[in-house]
RNA sequence: CGGGGCGUGGCGCAGUCUGGUAGCGCGCCGGCUUUGGGUGCCGGAAGUCGUAGGUUCGAAUCCUAUCGCCCCGACCA
């Protein structure tokens, strides 16, 4: 491509309503304009890139299998009725009537059509394993999206289903999506990590992000430094240390005044006790009904845990109306002594003695307090919030945390739309089964973003090669000396010959306009021709992060190229 | 949905408090100049001040309503 009749409508300033850099690089280096909040028009250049990130997810699922199709966007409501989701799914999913009055919605995700689709063809076991994938706009109507690309309401969503006899089939099935995956992501050039995760409203038994590492990203992965366990906050386990006070007191307990104190650091400070040895009791509503949480206090709880472990579909903190009706105090005096609600505790709790917790009463606090002598929980259970530094579940080793953005997600589904939609086979015994599902998610446009918030600096993007829209550029420096020119004629035309994305900077510009484009929208490779160096026969090559250029011969660039790409990869 | 902010030539902004008929930088067009990191100078085109209504002799500016966009939170594959 000669930039000349290339369509890159950069710009020096950085949009007004942009905060991450991929959305301020996007739109500044030319790579999409926004039309409406979360909706946005890809230029060329970010087309470009993304055919390339889907052009290796294709290739990588046809290896593993899989069958591309094509779903429509527009969905009828009579299938979401059928699965269950069209009353449960809520204002995120957008709908529609058509002229004759029948109920529509754009596609937010496919489960609903391709179950559909396997229910009618898909009789027998002999016709499975099978795995259908596609590439396609998806519209979610976001609470509220945000930076850009990151959370867009229209996206570029690559989603994957498989189909099995049974659960052991679908766990094959599964494994294969995770090494593709991991292949996919390698070879975008991202720094990701795979992380057990939440299954959240999608169900199913296996889940599994990648995540890749941004500082910018909204996710947090705690993952330990030394085995191989790495999980999303939501879902990190960790080993419980020993408590500070490890023996049991015989002294009852006993209520003791606390004026104002509320927060565990007043009581802790007041009554010269660590935090750790507080019991920080959480009043919930659980689909309505109360309940109590107890985490150590100097512990955060964790809402996914207690959701999932509690298996109800609306779960917050009760307000302080609610606590008081139910603890009989102010907010800040809870606690588990004599409340006869459910109890569940952390594993953390178990481990405490001689404890200080509320006592149900104004500006009051209980000390001497045992767990299972004072009070009895329906259980111990992991409900406390993981963070750095804490010990390792597999390996009690240390672990760390990073800052990550999801952009793939794998599921094992199990029956969860098979069974209501009638998705069923046949068995070699002639009895019928419900097909075990799979659903293998990456979000496409957002692995473009998140390519950018890991690779980037103060001039621009920096792409990994495999998803450059160019892998080089060419800056023929003065258009005035025609030996300048010629050779970057020469070069371009070698260069795109070998098979090489080229764009040849042919625009009559001042060279630090070009050099300013060139990094700005972050192609991999530089080849600098200036007429001082060409009149030794010397060009420059320079990749987007290298500090000096590495002068050679005008005929070993395509040599020199291929080489430096090749390295990449290896 | 709660909280905050912003809508003024293509882009980034000032002007709004204290009403008097719109300005700066970048970009764009023409000319000269310059030519290895966004050159300098001269000339020029371009704005229903988000929209609607109201107050006023007069509204970008004050009042009311409304739409849009961004950020924080809640929410979320």
């Amino acid at each position: 491509m000669r930039y000349s009749q290339a369509f890159i409508p950069t710009r020096k300033d950085d949009p007004a309503d942009a905060e991450m850099p991929s959305h301020k690089l996007l739109i500044r280096a030319g790579y999409m304009e926004q039309v409406a909040a979360g909706i946005y028009t890809l230029l060329p250049l970010g087309w470009k890139s993304v055919r390339k990130i889907e052009e290796i997810i294709r290739q990588e699922l046809d290896r593993a299998g899989a069958q591309e199709i094509l779903m429509p966007m527009v969905q009828p409501a009579e299938l979401w009725q059928r699965s269950g989701r069209w009353g449960f799914y809520g204002p995120e999913l957008l709908r529609f009537t058509d002229r004759k009055s029948q109920e529509y919605c754009l596609g937010p995700t496919h489960e609903e059509v391709i179950t559909d689709l396997v229910r009618r063809h898909v009789r027998s076991y002999r016709d499975m394993p099978l795995n259908l994938y596609q590439v396609q706009g998806k519209f979610r109507d976001e609470v509220r999206p945000r930076g850009g690309l990151l959370r867009g309401r229209e996206f570029i969503m690559k989603d994957a289903y498989s189909f099995d006899v049974d659960q052991a089939g679908a766990l094959v099935a599964y494994e294969k999506m995770r090494v593709a995956y991991t292949r996919i992501f390698e070879r975008c050039g991202l720094d990701f990590r795979r992380v057990e995760a939440d299954t959240g409203a999608i169900g199913g038994t296996s889940s599994h992000e990648f995540q890749v590492l941004a500082q910018t990203g909204e996710d947090r992965i705690i993952s330990c430094s030394t085995c191989a366990y790495t999980a999303n906050v939501e879902m990190a386990r960790f080993k419980r240390q020993t408590a500070d006070t490890t023996t049991a007191t015989s002294a009852a307990c006993e209520p003791v005044s606390t004026p104002g104190k509320h927060t565990v650091g007043e009581v802790a400070q007041f009554l010269k006790v660590a935090p750790s040895s507080l019991l920080k009791t959480l009043i919930y509503l659980a689909d309505n009904a109360p309940i109590v949480a107890i985490v150590p206090g100097d512990r955060e709880l964790n809402e996914v845990k207690l959701k999932g472990l509690l298996k109800v579909n609306e779960l917050h903190l009760a307000t302080d109306a609610v606590v008081t009706e139910v603890t009989g105090a102010p907010v800040g005096f809870a606690g588990p002594v004599g409340l006869d609600f459910p109890i569940f505790a952390d594993l953390g709790v178990e481990l405490m003695h001689d404890a200080v917790t509320g006592a149900n009463q104004g500006d009051t606090h209980l000390i001497h307090v045992e767990p299972g002598r004072d009070f009895k929980p329906m259980a111990y259970v992991d409900l406390a919030m993981a963070s750095e530094g804490d010990f390792c579940p597999s390996c009690s080793e240390k672990m760390v945390e990073f800052r990550g953005i999801e952009v793939g997600h794998i599921f094992v589904l199990g029956t969860k739309y098979s069974e209501p939609m009638g998705a069923t086979f046949l068995d070699p015994d002639g009895d019928a089964k419900p097909i075990v599902m799979g659903c293998y998610g990456i979000g496409v446009t957002r692995v473009l973003a998140a390519a950018i918030e890991q690779n980037h600096d103060a001039d621009g993007i920096i792409w990994p090669s495999s998803i450059a829209p160019y892998q080089v550029i060419i800056l023929p420096l003065q258009l005035k000396d025609e030996a300048v020119v010629a050779a970057g004629e020469q070069l371009y035309n070698t260069l795109a010959d070998a098979g090489l994305d080229v764009l040849l900077d042919d625009r009559d510009l001042r060279p630090g306009g070009k050099f300013k484009d060139a990094d700005l929208i972050g192609i991999p490779y530089r080849v600098t021709i200036g007429s001082r160096g060409l009149a030794d026969g010397k060009v420059e090559l320079k990749h987007r992060r290298d500090a000096q250029p590495e002068l050679i011969e005008v005929n070993a660039v395509l040599e020199h190229l291929q080489a430096r790409l090749r390295n990449e990869h290896s």
